[in-house]
DNA sequence: CCCCTAATTCCACTGAGTGGAAATGCGAAG
DNA sequence: CTTCGCATTTCCACTCAGTGGAATTAGGGG
């Protein structure tokens, strides 16, 4: 009875872990509940094999139940993981202090993400701000990659194959405007091998800067700093992207010496 | 050939998927990387079974392989899940600008908690400084359920079975005081009880009061706000508790008005 | 109260997953 | 460069865990 289309993960590869981790991911930011038909929706998994999933997700802990309106949502158990990816990052670890340090002398917001899938993933993201309301720090924000200057200089920091790989993906999602936008991320990727870092204002009247760090046996990360409320210039892109590479190139120093631990 | 023990999850529950969420477990704070050898020790899981979920994970983005020394760490998708999941909570984005408005009017720390098994995990844990030398926001850090105001306050919100299932577990885990421990927590619940808080110093110099918050449809969250280099005085909890009480009340009529949304 | 919708459980089937053994790879020592 | 020793990965035959369509149950609205 059971007519099972053929895994295609192969010897390799668990089909329900791969399952139970695609449920994990639909719950995307903002949405709250999500009930197994609507798991069931979005993933396209069956719905007795989401039901059974859930379950067995809410029994590791990963998802509470909300039996009065039959839904799940992620459970505290994945901030705690999330936690220890940030305490674990031996890059966060020794840079972080830094990058505080940078912000308030800069006086400007300084960021530190790497990628998941095509999207930028903040592991840090400090804001400066001149009052003292500050802004939480929105680790584990995604922005996409070819749009802002993190994930440009991310594209120049990794290798050749895998950045051609990513770049064919945003060809196929970016409706319009394609081509330009192609071009625009090529730009950047070239001025990240020219000049260090590529400036880039994704966001009205914000200028960031960023540059990638690239460590063995480390992911490839990037280094951003970024200013609101001005004109896009070259002549402050070109400062602000002077204070970026001096700061990265003290970074990697402090990297470099404990890295080998 | 395959001896695999019978799986005890019967029917519901599904082996692999437990499995590979133990795997993600394993990486506690502070670890970076873990070789597959370590995580099979760490989960008692046969070490090609290891071999193959952990790559699984790695395709399905929730690790990062380490090939120079043939071991993984957490991927920065756990923190883009963990990020969902606060924006997603309904409380956290009542009563986070509260909460920050809070701390800085009365000049203390307020925490946002919830329970992942026998720890409380913060959501959010706004510390106050006089000088703008903040701290990063330790959101999914852990403490200990039973020695903390916020362990304390959430086993006083939550149903009578569940909390003897609790108490029961520290009972068998802390190896001396027990006892005597064990009676300072029934008498944390009791000032709930009266009170409306409970106030512990498990740190010295920390003064610490906590609150449940207890919803239809929600986890039992619970709520504090503490003081450093202070002396502990009844004097001093009791007005702590009283600004906590107002505080709670105000994000509970809050939380009520956005809830059946 | 009864229908309608959605979630859950049932069930027979089978291939996905298993774990011990063998092979492979990697680093260190000679 | 070769050999040894350890750890990880691959292989493989076996079988039970997992599957998904159908039946059932549970809710919620009219």
């Amino acid at each position: 009875m059971a007519q099972a289309r053929r895994y295609a993960g192969g010897v390799d590869g668990n089909r329900s872990l791969e399952r139970g981790i695609e449920i994990l991911r639909a719950f995307r930011p903002g949405v709250d509940t999500l009930g197994n038909g609507e798991i069931a929706e979005r993933t396209g998994l069956p719905r007795s094999t989401v039901s059974r999933l859930t379950r067995t997700l809410v029994n590791s802990g990963m998802l509470d139940e909300v039996r009065t309106e039959r839904s799940y949502r992620l459970a505290a158990s994945v901030i705690s993981i999330g936690h220890a990816m940030r305490t674990g990052s031996p890059v966060l670890n020794t840079i972080g202090a830094m990058m505080r340090a940078e912000s308030a002398k800069r006086r400007l917001n300084v960021g530190l993400a790497t990628a998941d899938r095509t999207m930028m993933v903040y592991l840090e993201s400090i804001r400066y701000s001149p009052r003292a309301a500050l802004r939480n720090v929105v680790a584990g924000q995604q922005v996409p990659m070819e749009l802002t200057s993190l994930g440009r200089a991310y594209l120049a920091g990794i290798a050749e194959p895998e950045r051609e790989r990513l770049l064919k993906l945003f060809k196929r999602r970016s409706t319009a405007a394609t081509k330009a936008l192609l071009a625009d991320v090529r730009r950047s990727i070239s001025a990240v091998e020219s000049d260090g870092f590529c400036a880039v204002s994704w966001q009205p009247a914000v200028l960031a800067v960023a540059t990638p760090i690239v460590l063995e046996g480390l992911p490839v990360y990037a280094l951003n700093m970024s200013l609101q409320n001005v004109d896009r210039s070259d002549a402050l892109a070109s400062e602000i992207g002077s204070y970026l590479n001096a700061f990265a190139a003290k970074c990697k120093e402090a990297l470099a010496g404990r890295e080998p631990e």
